[in-house]
DNA sequence: CTTCTTACA
DNA sequence: TGTAAGGA
């Protein structure tokens, strides 16, 4: 109830003048701002399922703070934009939740301008990262694999029988994916401080049970009629495995710090 | 016609 | 999250 709503005056100077909204176009900063229809209709291309609700509950968790116009309508600048992008692109490749995204953007850019966006700290990977959705990568035989990895063939048999890698049969050759081939590298790189096959059965499993996590949580994206938003998903699911990944990694060194300390 | 807030499902 | 209501 209640509504002594002010007269909402022409809330904006001609609100769809330029909706072409060439974003990559910079140089323009103070000029134009949109009411919020303007604003989610720039960014239902980028995000399909965006809302005006959407976009007023973001303000409400503090996340956004538009400016209002005498009569209450909101007026999102181009920072305010590029703003509710880099926040609704961190809900969607990283699922961070909202307070996260709060503190991330408070510590820190994105608030005005273009986004740093891809500063992902996806750092090292051991040579070359793989992704998820090179499925259809190419093939090694053994051979290729121990060149290219140094390895022994008893370590590729060795990773077979603890199921970290299988191959594929192809016309009676077992041949392995590039991710394999990976592996078997890194594996080959422990190999020479002692650790042995046996001691990577602990990681398979790991892996697997993170496999599932991701999958578990993307699977609706996964499943989706829409082959943008699968598309989306799967890199997804690649930022959450880089994102995992870091995160193992500064478990692990934490950890160590521990025992050495 | 659009947006606003509040309340509710 | 979406939506209906009541106003501006």
């Amino acid at each position: 109830m209640a509504s002594t709503q002010q007269a909402p005056q022409v809330p904006l100077e001609r609100k769809l003048d330029d909706e072409t909204l060439p974003d990559a176009l910079a140089s323009s900063p103070p000029r134009k701002s949109l009411t919020i229809g303007a604003v989610c209709k720039a960014l239902v291309q980028e995000f399909p399922d965006i809302s005006i609700s959407k976009i007023r509950y973001l303000e409400d968790q503090k996340l956004l703070s538009p400016r209002r116009t005498p009569g209450g309508y909101r007026l999102y600048s181009q920072s305010d934009v590029a703003r509710l992008r880099t926040i609704l692109r961190m809900q969607r490749d990283e699922f961070l939740p909202l307070r996260v995204i709060r503190q991330e953007l408070a510590a820190g850019r994105a608030g005005d301008a273009e986004v740093p966006r891809p500063a992902r700290e996806g750092k090292r990977a051991w040579r070359g990262s793989v992704s998820v959705s090179q499925q259809a990568g190419a093939l090694y035989s053994l051979q290729d694999v121990l060149e290219e990895t140094g390895a022994e063939a008893k370590l590729v048999r060795e990773l077979e029988e603890y199921g970290v890698v299988k191959g594929e049969m192809r016309g009676g050759v077992r041949y392995y994916e590039e991710t394999e081939r990976e592996i078997v590298g890194a594996v080959s790189e422990l190999a020479r401080y002692g650790v042995g096959g046996r001691n990577l059965r602990v990681f398979r499993s790991s892996a697997d049970r993170e496999a599932n996590l991701l999958q578990q949580i993307l699977a609706p994206a996964l499943r989706s009629r829409n082959p943008q938003r699968r598309k989306e998903a799967v890199e997804a699911l690649e930022n959450l495995a880089t994102v995992t990944t870091h995160l193992k990694h500064l478990l692990l060194v934490r950890d160590l710090r521990k025992i050495v300390r």
